[in-house]
DNA sequence: ATGAAAGCGCTAACAT
DNA sequence: ATGTTAGCGCTTTCAT
């Protein structure tokens, strides 16, 4: 950890380079223009009351005819804080944190701060690296969406900063954590299931994948809890479009064969959505689907997923709130906020066929 | 725009708020710890050579023990520079745009610099915001990706720092431009259809998209150039699956009825496909289908999309190395990069059906 | 209402 | 090989 802290600066980086030629304008050329002191510049550019009109006007006049910008390096070095927070999003890919980021966004904006994001595409080193980075950069807190990093490392960080999950059930008391109610979601999934008269129920898993294990864990109590203990069945999957295909393929040739899936997540669903196309059988008729997420994909006409949609954008929201008043109030407890997921029906889901074993 | 700049404080700010209790350690607390001068810690963190082994050790021994971390804000400050790079993403739900971060950050990283992200979220005055706070965090350089800035707003950062644009053929000749040949992959998508043998080829227009008048533009001319001009039509669209359903429903009552449709993105491509089975006809049997992009959606089995391919990571890493290059050789002109695209051709496209009227 | 001065944490000459 | 010194551009007392 300390090689990634230390000495990790490039050589070449220690030799002159080229530099600009003309320095950008500072307070201090503002304050000559204005023909006043540079405290007076400082005044005006934080929006100072107790600033007499006239020399407010000149030293806009003078900002303005110099292009001057303030320099936010120097002022976060003498105030101690830089209002912005660290993102790490530990895959841009996953579109399902998009909308955590609006969320984020908005209220970071509503408490005076800026989000800087950065990213790990899924490689824990990298993530690691992005996360020194922002501390280094002095972020006055962190988010971490979607988190690969070891419990130790967060648990580190979130000694010098406020730190945020989101996404994941994080074991960590020292930082916030706002995720969706993954148990209750299986469960959701389950009951909409068994509701419409399904029985054999099976369940394409996540496996590593965040909150996989939680919403297996609602899938095996709501069935058991509705007497369907013994029909419940667990194929592996990865949260992957081919998980999804190969899930069902053996799911297709069990006996008895399920009527209704619930996969892990959408991508997995939309791969089973199409395995199950593939060896002539149609959804819903011959067999329920329902995935995770309720992500653009399961809105899609082509597609129209029944699935479970977590408060992507209340997430981001919470979180930041959480972790703003944690920046505020360094004596604050971090919190543990779990939210409410929500059934969307859609079109792949409807009661199992009369005969009990569906056919081409 | 100065408002944006200057005064933007919120007063509660400049209370004083709660403070952390122990304020980190600094450079001079290692020193002292280690019995050295500040100096010799700096040197020693930047993996300077002239240090002798022992007082290396005792200062990296003296920085753990304290964990110390070097404070980027100060550093940027005497520096002048900050060694990060600020990407603007017009809209981080569109996926596109996640694999041009790659590259971006793969060819920062190979530079020795980092990338900052920040978002507008659609949003020309949020995205003017996140221009004004990269400029201020003075980043040393500023990527555009998607940007829906005035021109005269880029004009002006770009002559305060280097500036590149990646996906639109942004109108400055002062900042680098790299995007893909819309034009060209405009041709490929009819020169694909016509091969196959298709004559009344239409398009799904893409409004105000990025690289949309350009696709428009090389769909028009290849049409033209192959004898096909009169068989050319035009729908108007707006990139989205609403988009594409329109612009087929009335395709579908055009005669004569085309038997290949160009769509000018994916997204509309996939509203286009699912309209055609909602409407009865099959793809490819009745109508062929090529969109624009080859995001993930297209790749999906279940939609398994004919579509033209911008190479995107390699767009954003021509992007960061053009940016590099004149940050650290100001005086480098900025330059123009036009990528070809390339066809990849999967379920949605086959000859036209021998009858010439398709029919349910 | 305004200015002078100190200092934020660090790097970069310039000594020695 | 190491230390001393002078800033980087700004905010913030403390005077006036």
């Amino acid at each position: 950890m300390s090689s990634a802290r230390f000495g990790s600066i490039p050589e070449d980086r220690q030799k002159t380079r080229d530099r600009q030629l003309s320095r950008p304008p500072t307070i201090v050329d503002v304050a000559e223009r204005a023909g006043v002191s540079k405290s007076l510049v400082s005044r005006v550019m934080r929006g100072e009351r107790a600033v007499s009109a006239s020399s407010r006007e000149a030293v806009i006049a003078a900002a303005e005819s110099l292009g001057y910008r303030p320099n936010a390096v120097a002022r976060s070095l003498v105030q101690r804080r830089t209002f912005n927070v660290g993102v790490i999003i530990s895959d841009l890919h996953n579109i399902f944190f998009a909308e955590v980021l609006d969320g984020l966004g908005v209220a970071a904006a509503a408490g005076g701060y800026r989000i800087l994001i950065t990213t790990g595409n899924r490689d824990p080193d990298a993530e690691a690296q992005a996360l020194e980075q922002l501390l280094q950069l002095r972020a006055d807190g962190i988010v971490l969406a979607g988190a690969r990093l070891q419990p130790e490392v967060v648990a580190a960080a979130a000694r010098s900063v406020p730190v945020a999950v989101v996404g994941s059930n994080f074991p960590l008391a020292e930082v916030d954590v706002v995720v969706n109610d993954d148990v209750r979601g299986g469960e959701l999934a389950v009951e909409h299931l068994a509701g419409l008269g399904h029985v054999c129920i099976a369940m394409i898993d996540g496996g590593e994948g965040a909150g996989a294990s939680d919403r297996r864990a609602g899938y095996e109590s709501a069935m058991r809890r509705l007497g369907l203990g013994r029909q419940a069945r667990v194929e592996p999957g990865d949260f992957t479009e081919a998980g999804g295909r190969e899930g069902i393929r053996r799911l297709l040739e069990a006996r008895p064969r399920p009527t209704a899936v619930f996969a892990s997540n959408d991508l997995a669903a939309v791969g089973a959505l199409n395995a199950i196309e593939e060896a002539g059988y149609q959804v819903p008729r011959d067999m329920s689907l329902v995935g995770y997420d309720n992500t653009a994909l399961a809105a899609l006409r082509h597609i129209s997923l029944t699935t479970v949609n977590q408060p992507r954008r209340q997430i981001g929201e919470l979180a930041m709130a959480s972790l703003l008043r944690r920046i505020e109030h360094p004596t604050a407890r971090a919190r543990r906020q779990v939210l409410p997921p929500e059934l969307v029906v859609r079109a792949t889901t409807a009661p199992p066929r009369a005969s009990s074993s569906p056919s081409p």
